[in-house]
DNA sequence: GTCTATAGCCAGATAGAC
DNA sequence: GTCTATCTGGCTATAGAC
């Protein structure tokens, strides 16, 4: 952040931006070199092709929006209490990095493979345990009969979809970006609140 | 489909193929003609410009998802009957066309006038309605206070989110592609099941 | 309408001076 | 480590024969 960054990490940071925006294919060296006011042959000396800093920004993006997911399975807290934190959590940190889930969903589309190479590697421990936690809850009688599989998909969904799909759900309730924007920040709590309702006997 | 296929219809289909996998960007004019079958030099006859023909398959491609979503915002059935029907066909015809809204978010992302070109063309009538009929819903007690804007919102994530993020999806749950096809198939009613029970009273 | 050939440009990558 | 200059290949687009 100081003037003192290392220009390895100058253009880390602006390739991050760019690639975000418009992926590997839309992304050009020298613009990712003009917005991290650098030299565009400095690009290939610290990272040697455009394939490599891609790969680069992308494990750093993956490994940033990952552990959010992750805490949802491997808290110890009740399911509720889970859900209702992760929620806010998620949200807050959502609004922050916009253009995050648009990204990497976007680039795990066109090449399937990274999956299995970024997320098997961590092996996800948290979702064995998560699984137990929902079968069990059920079995108590705590909360409706549920997948754990449905249940991770809907709490996704309603907690990453509003930000890739905004530019379409501006356009379809005609709401500005301000609007738009109190509409996210509700729901940090009515998210959950939706979530519960649905599983609570 | 028949072999008496005009050449224009044939670069469109494999247009169409070819930048809901690669987008914009990453489109190349030749792989169109190869996948089209046809000579390159015929796409500039028939479109002018790799633009123009990204158009052309950008509004057919909207033109075919937005119908969809319309459906649940000008029906005349009750509103759980509407969450029902919605999002069994939704999810059929996502099963079909399982790139589309991937296609349609990343551009509209990357440009989001498209949103107002093609949204306010058609002044989507059906919204007003939705938004009065869930208020009087509200009112008369037939379902809880939520605002119609996080219901729609609520809907749309829990049906095009699983085929958006499905190959994230696949690896935090550590599934198959047969196995998700299979959550994908209970999801044609067990959303619909979710939805209605966290808003009936 | 359909083809071949090629113009013209632009982007990624490298050579080499400092 | 950082810069300028340049190579090389690939891509859109067009010219022009048939």
């Amino acid at each position: 952040m100081s003037k003192e960054t290392s220009a390895e990490e100058k253009i880390l940071t602006a390739a991050r931006r760019i690639f975000e925006n418009k992926g590997m294919s839309g992304a050009r060296m020298q613009e990712i070199a003009d917005e991290a006011k650098i030299n565009k042959s400095l690009l290939h000396y610290y990272y040697r092709s455009k394939q490599k800093l891609f790969e680069a920004v992308f494990k750093s993006a993956f490994n940033t929006l990952s552990p959010q997911i992750n805490t949802i399975l491997s808290s110890d807290k009740d399911i509720c209490e889970k859900i209702t934190d992760f929620t806010y959590n998620y949200t807050s940190f959502m609004v922050k990095h916009p253009y995050l889930p648009n990204f990497i969903l976007q680039e795990l589309n066109r090449n399937p493979e990274f999956v299995t190479e970024l997320i098997s590697s961590k092996n996800i421990p948290g979702m064995k345990k998560f699984k137990n936690q929902i079968k069990e809850a059920v079995k108590k009688g705590k909360i409706k009969d549920i997948s754990a599989e449905q249940l991770f998909i809907n709490i996704l969904a309603l907690n990453i979809f509003p930000f890739i799909g905004a530019p379409l759900l501006k356009g379809f309730l005609e709401t500005s970006d301000k609007e738009f924007k109190v509409l996210l920040e509700n729901r940090k709590t009515e998210v959950a609140d939706f979530i519960i309702q649905s599983i609570k006997l």
